[in-house]
DNA sequence: CTGAAAGCGCTTACAG
DNA sequence: CTGAAAGCGCTTACAG
């Protein structure tokens, strides 16, 4: 049914390896046959087939993404529409193609990452979180197959990874906000299991500490998921304990849990998220929050991979991108 | 380096056909060959390379998805994420992959499709979008290659597609305000270039006729994108003309504009959006909105489209998924 | 029920 | 600079 190689080698007059070359943009072929070839594919409207050069190439130019599937999350934070996005513009750029797996658990994207280096369907893949005890990098170290994570991993060793500074971030975050005058704080955090939550919860820690001013341990509070009933919950518990001035929180949703409480009970305290997704600018009052520039993450991490896949020297096996507060409703 | 059918076939004492024909199980092995394969296959951890398999079959059970990517929307918008996760859903149930590409303008999506096809790295497409002459369906019906598309297509003749009843949803939509006691109402809508466009447009209008409201046809405004921005600026004009009780949208961020006019001039002005996006429960007040079930949107259109690819009857071309009303603070 | 052989559409040492 | 041949790892009529 397709036309295949042979076919523009007959009209071509030449043999079906020459068309290859040409193809694959030899050198060593003269402009004089390279034009008859050109003609002879233009005319019939040849295409090469993905699939034959897959094989032939042991190579499918294809990167596979794990998208972890937790319901909420994935709607109200863009993080991840975002870092796809980065990913499959340089991906774009350099020709490569993108296939996706949502992962209904940390189990289920084990499997898929098995099955992607198995079945050879990808030469490399992009983990888009990093866990405590990652099975998924432990896999991939294994078989040496190669991969980036977007989220600096536990064990960094040789591997490649994009990231924020989590906790310059947030260590940023508390120092601006002790110069506005706050040194009574609280701070909700998400699950442990995220490396980024420990960062975060450090850079409170250390900001707090190098101005000498005390955290009271009740008040840090750490959820076991991003969202705002939790973080309702945890801001119902500190001021159980007491009203803070401020509270830091590391994910927007929990600083919208304890916005509301903080509006139900006619408080007035400062609260910080973090993500600056769509929805932080529609809270009353809008919410502080820290931008992660998840587009950047998908970008580099892309490009890490691709890099090194096609045997780039690449000095860094990790790339940083920069985070920026974004201050709102800041009328006090 | 890595392990193939031969060195089962080795292993085991058969040929390599039989191998093959245990992988897909064909009926006419016997249990004791089948086992000793089994057997061969495990101890040598076999895995069935799928690049060689998608060439002789000459069919790789990928879907290619093509993403527009309109900056704002995408975000703000949980339609493309939804409808990517139901898609994903249906997708992996029957062991199909998705393979995705943003496309950064229409000229764009119609190149990634003809990649998609020419380059024979897909079985099937869904398409996002339903534009009006749209490019991608003539070309994908001119190539008869198969696709899906989610939002009914202008011409429906023989193809696949899965939408809501955006008729029926702004329609029932109208009544109920009118059932309410509005009756001057304003209509502001989205880009004429999509189809659903003109089917809420015509839902309203056969509403407002069959209960012998007029419509003040200044009231009536089509923009040419869904943006905050947009929805201010048709609410001045339509404020410009007359105040009106009730100002129905096609789109939640049209909405938000409207009803940042509206609380800026202290009007007392119905607003309703169409979507459903996180950020609607979030206005002040909380926006009544049209949710449109993107998820099952997406899994529908996989379903319709894997089912064709595999030759499975369907009585039925098309899918229409139900929408829901979600009345949010009608505190008048 | 099973095997030998040809084929899927490319690529690439090897030889000239 | 170009061609003949073998190979990538499967599948599948054909024959038995």
């Amino acid at each position: 049914m397709g036309v295949t190689i042979k076919d523009v080698a007959k009209l071509a007059n030449v043999s079906p390896s020459t068309v290859s070359r040409v193809i694959s943009n030899s050198p060593r072929i003269s402009e004089a046959t390279k034009n008859a070839v050109y003609a002879a594919m233009d005319t019939l409207k040849y295409k090469p087939n993905a699939i034959a050069r897959n094989l032939a190439n042991a190579s499918t130019k294809t990167l596979g993404l794990i998208i972890p599937n937790r319901e909420e999350n994935l709607l109200k934070n863009p993080f991840f529409i975002q870092a796809m996005r980065g990913i499959s513009l340089y991906s774009q750029k350099k020709n490569y193609k993108i296939m996706f797996s949502y992962g209904a658990s940390p189990a289920d994207e084990l499997n898929f990452v098995r099955e992607f280096v198995n079945s050879k369907w990808v030469d490399g893949i992009i983990l888009l979180t990093a866990y405590e005890n990652d099975q998924c990098i432990a896999y991939l170290n294994q078989q040496s197959f190669p991969f980036v994570v977007i989220g600096r991993p536990f064990d960094i060793h040789d591997i490649l990874w994009v990231d924020n500074d989590n906790f310059q971030a947030t260590y940023n975050l508390v120092n601006h906000l002790i110069q506005k005058g706050m040194h009574e704080m609280a701070f909700v955090g998400g699950p442990k299991r995220f490396i980024f939550s420990k960062d975060r919860l450090e850079g409170f820690r250390r900001a707090m500490a190098l101005r000498n001013l005390s955290i009271d341990e009740r008040m840090v509070i750490e959820m076991p998921d991003f969202s705002e009933e939790y973080g309702y919950q945890a801001m119902a518990a500190i001021c159980d304990e007491h009203v803070p001035q401020a509270v830091v929180t590391t994910d927007d949703l929990l600083a919208f849990g304890v916005m509301k409480y903080v509006r139900e009970h006619g408080l007035s305290v400062r609260v910080t998220g973090f993500n600056n997704s769509p929805l932080s600018e529609y809270q009353t009052p809008p919410l502080t929050s820290i931008d992660i520039q998840a587009e950047k993450l998908g970008y580099h991490a892309a490009k890490l991979l691709i890099e090194s896949l096609e045997g780039i020297e690449n000095p860094m096996n990790h790339y940083i991108v920069d985070t920026t507060l974004i201050e709102r409703g800041s009328t006090r």
